[in-house]
DNA sequence: GAGCCGATGAGCCTTCGTCAGTTCGAGTAC
DNA sequence: GTACTCGAACTGACGAAGGCTCATCGGCTC
């Protein structure tokens, strides 16, 4: 596969033929045609259904299409990035946090960072993926991760404590009753879940399994607050970090018995300067682990 | 540019030398060395500093490295995507929204929906800029996108109403004893961003460039979520729509002045089914632009 | 001096493009 | 109903460009 295939298609896609996506990409007829069927033929399916006026996308063809949309944004975007030059980066601090992690620790660990760095800049990154985090802190090119802890995690990380997961009800569920819900309560509801792959939905799976349920999904989505909204509105279900669940949500939401909690680390970048292990020292005095706050509230 | 050029990049940047990021990519390592070379002569900056024991990235080398990195992992989900085939795709409704837009109507929507389609199946993707949303629906790869109105936005484009931009400032700000906030009061406060080319950022550039400003940034965030609670932990203040507000931050919320809003359209896909254009109606009847509510709370 | 590293040049193989032509389906005229 | 035309995708041949390996060189460190 290649970002050529990718462009190609893409072009097929929003101008409905091969041919005019040919005149707009100044390459003849066939190329594009062969390029789509050598991507078809190595991917194994049919990315577009052939008409006598042209080629129209397939579901998978769909699906397909919005990540390669999401690699050429991101090369492009690197594109831009390489060309604009390093002045940008001078005293930054690129941080990249799995999602829903550390929700409310990290501000309250910058505000005090910048009290110390009035001229600090960060830069955080939420990724989907702890494999995904992993990999960028190997590849030196962050100053401080932030991410549930797994087999991959390097021997130097830092622990800074347990996040626990709590599930979110819809305002009025009967569920709420209760101080802690059996996650075989759940059993029949609908999922809002996340990203096909993240993280997330990984341990949202993981636990179902583990408790001999599978769960129906409503909806998925990327963002932990979208989540916690969309569960809070009723139109399902969702397991989140603790920390991810906004203060005026917490009377929606309740640990979930068997408890649910991931190991939380910190990963420094190699030859760090003081300012990213400040950060890892106010983050280690933070409050990891914090689900006796979940109670009924008047 | 391309993957194979970004993976090698990667490998080197994690190896921390050619010959080790050839063996590991089972190439020899002239073939590693020259996709290095190549891509930074197409580029015209030098990704990685060489030295005697091998590679380091520069700063505008990792820069890259984490767009590259995006790319790649956006590829090999869409291999992932297509390999597993369409049946995922049945009676899924696949909606983009464009960051910060809708972000209270969507969900209320969606909860009327599933009343009337009550096996309906959603996804949802936020997207940072409505140039990439643009792009997305002119592929027909959405099923609606909910966006500010730009000049490439088509004509069929359905508008919903307004959103109003609000400052969201730390509790305890001095400007929060008034009910609007003069832009120029802001002059010397720091910003919490939003990422390079997104579009909530180019407003925020737009709008303090209209009135003489010009950002001292702290941070960049990707998520409007993560930039409210950062402002509301005083990191610095930052500029939304409102409803991407919590109602448990709304007190630190403000209008500014001059007021601060965009357009909101949504755009249908061409063939629509049922569910798509009953969301579309009850998006309409949603309350847009509903900035009268920014005022002080006791 | 030995070993490790990146870079260079030559040669070979693969990929991508154009060109010419073919096939297929839809629409139109008779 | 048949024949013809048009527009589209696909196929095969050929040439150019890109990517790979192999051999080698230069620089640095120990």
């Amino acid at each position: 596969m290649s970002l050529r295939q990718f462009e190609y298609a893409l072009a097929v896609a929003e101008e409905g033929s091969v041919t005019a996506a040919a005149e707009l990409l100044h390459v003849a007829q066939p190329s594009v045609s062969q390029q789509i069927r050598g991507l078809e033929r190595e991917l194994g399916v049919e990315l577009f259904a052939r008409t006598p006026t042209g080629l129209v996308p397939t579901a998978v063809g769909r699906a397909f299409l919005r990540e390669a949309q999401v690699a050429v944004n991101a090369a492009r975007r690197a594109r831009a990035t390489a060309r604009a030059g390093a002045d940008d980066m001078v005293g930054e601090l690129v941080v990249a946090v799995q999602m829903g992690f550390g929700t409310r620790q990290l501000p309250a660990a910058l505000s005090a960072l910048r009290r110390r760095f009035p001229r600090l800049e960060v830069t955080v990154f939420e990724e989907p993926s702890s494999a995904e985090l992993e990999r960028l802190g190997r590849r030196d090119v962050l100053d401080l991760a932030l991410m549930a802890a797994c087999e991959q995690t390097p021997a130097d990380a830092h622990r800074l404590g347990e996040e626990e997961f709590v599930v979110v009800l819809g305002a009025g569920h009967r569920l709420l009753a209760a101080d802690r819900v059996e996650l075989r309560d759940l059993e029949r509801e609908p999922w809002v879940r996340f990203d096909h792959d993240s993280a997330l939905d990984g341990v949202l799976l993981s636990v179902l399994r583990d408790n001999g349920l599978a769960p129906a999904t409503v909806a998925r989505v990327s963002q932990t607050a979208t989540a916690v909204r969309w569960a809070a509105h009723g139109l399902g279900v969702t397991l989140v970090p603790a920390s991810a669940v906004p203060h005026d949500h917490e009377h929606l939401a309740r640990p979930v018995l068997p408890a649910v909690s991931q190991p939380v680390v910190a990963v420094i970048r190699s030859g760090a300067g003081p300012a990213e292990t400040a950060l890892l020292e106010l983050l280690r005095k933070e409050t990891w682990s914090d689900s006796a706050d979940f109670s009924p509230v008047s």
